[in-house]
DNA sequence: ATGTAGTTTAACTATTTGGTTAACAAAGAT
DNA sequence: ATCTTTGTTAACCAAATAGTTAAACTACAT
């Protein structure tokens, strides 16, 4: 029984790649296990998408494309820099624990081939860190922060927020947490992270 | 011409193989790159490592084996948590820069099988938060340092110190630098951290 | 009903890749 | 000298895997 065309395949495949790319990355995924995940033939992905790596890079860029709107949401919009930061981290960490794989898969492909973030940073020129580093030089010199340096303290939010979920496995051999521990620690950090942040920037 | 046996062509296979498993992962490293890159024949692995699997896991445990004393230092010595805090942020930042595909691998082969942590606790019982945890809490009875929680504290400065290096590609890319701007970034890095810790816990 | 364009499948192909084998070389022991 | 153990190689093998093909099926327009 052949499917009809409305039934909508080619969103079932990306799906699917979805699910195996992000667990198994480019390397350890297979064209059959993708087919198997989205319950039809082999040869329908390759007639949806020509081959294995323009999957791959439909997948990538979906991820991508959700990843980009929580970071811009602290470089682009106007708060002040303790609000973003308090927004950011509470938002960020709960969309993390909706898409766990995410971040982790991100850095690793980005890893396996750094030339990919050239095509990304074409399309999505969004991704600009100038207006938060003259942002925090005005809060500096306001007398609101502490001298701080935009690039380092937008380096350790980030660090402090995506981190956990990266190393997920070694932080729950430290901490000896299962996963129910481990979620609650970072339900945890929702609040505490920005506490941390602003704690150390904060002038008072 | 056979090599004779002291020239040691198991410690060449070693290297080799960390320098493919490394960069490349387990799924990506091929077998045949690692014995071109140890300038030996294939069937040698086989040899001298019954197979993959037995290769990439002694190329593993000799990277954890680097690592785990840079967190033991932090976990287990007798000097104040602020002393601890500064040493092991210039001193992890150093080594990193020494071994700049250590902690993404460790990671990576981390989430891949995450089964993977248990062998490796068996044999590294000194992974153990406990002594660190401890001693924030009297330092925070002492009024030494503001209400912390030990576990989380830990997080952020494996967080902080890692973190930059693990996402590289992604850093460079917002930061807009090159290789050498990224390294004086780490340089800095070095300093700032540990204040950035310190400013934020520390009772004043 | 028939033709057509788009969709789906089973079977197939070429290549890659981890692993094996059997013969050969070197060095040391007897 | 020659036997044995260890190290090394080229050639080979089997399984896995990305990708192809040709036939068949479906919906729909005429």
């Amino acid at each position: 029984m052949a499917r009809t065309k409305d039934e909508n395949t080619e969103e079932q495949i990306l799906e699917a790649a979805k699910n195996v790319f992000q667990t198994k990355g480019m390397d350890g995924a297979r064209m059959q296990e993708i087919a198997d995940t989205a319950g039809i033939n082999k040869a329908m992905l390759h007639y949806y998408y020509r081959n294995k790596q323009l999957l791959f890079e439909a997948v990538f860029k979906s991820a991508f494309s959700l990843l980009a709107p929580q970071l811009n949401k602290i470089l682009n919009d106007d708060s002040s820099i303790e609000d973003k930061i308090r927004n950011f981290t509470t938002n960020y960490i709960s969309f993390i624990m909706k898409h766990p794989y995410l971040p982790n898969f991100i850095i690793q492909e980005l890893n396996r081939n750094p030339d990919f973030i050239i095509t990304i940073q074409k399309n999505n020129t969004l991704l600009n860190i100038e207006k938060f580093k003259a942002q925090v030089d005005l809060e500096v010199s306001q007398g609101n922060l502490k001298p701080t340096k935009g690039d380092q303290l937008f380096i350790n939010i980030l660090s402090l927020n995506i981190f956990p979920f990266v190393a997920k496995p070694l932080i729950k051999a430290f901490i000896k947490e299962d996963e129910k521990g481990f979620k609650q620690l970072m339900e945890q950090r929702k609040t505490e992270v920005s506490e941390f942040i602003i704690n150390s920037i904060k002038q008072h």
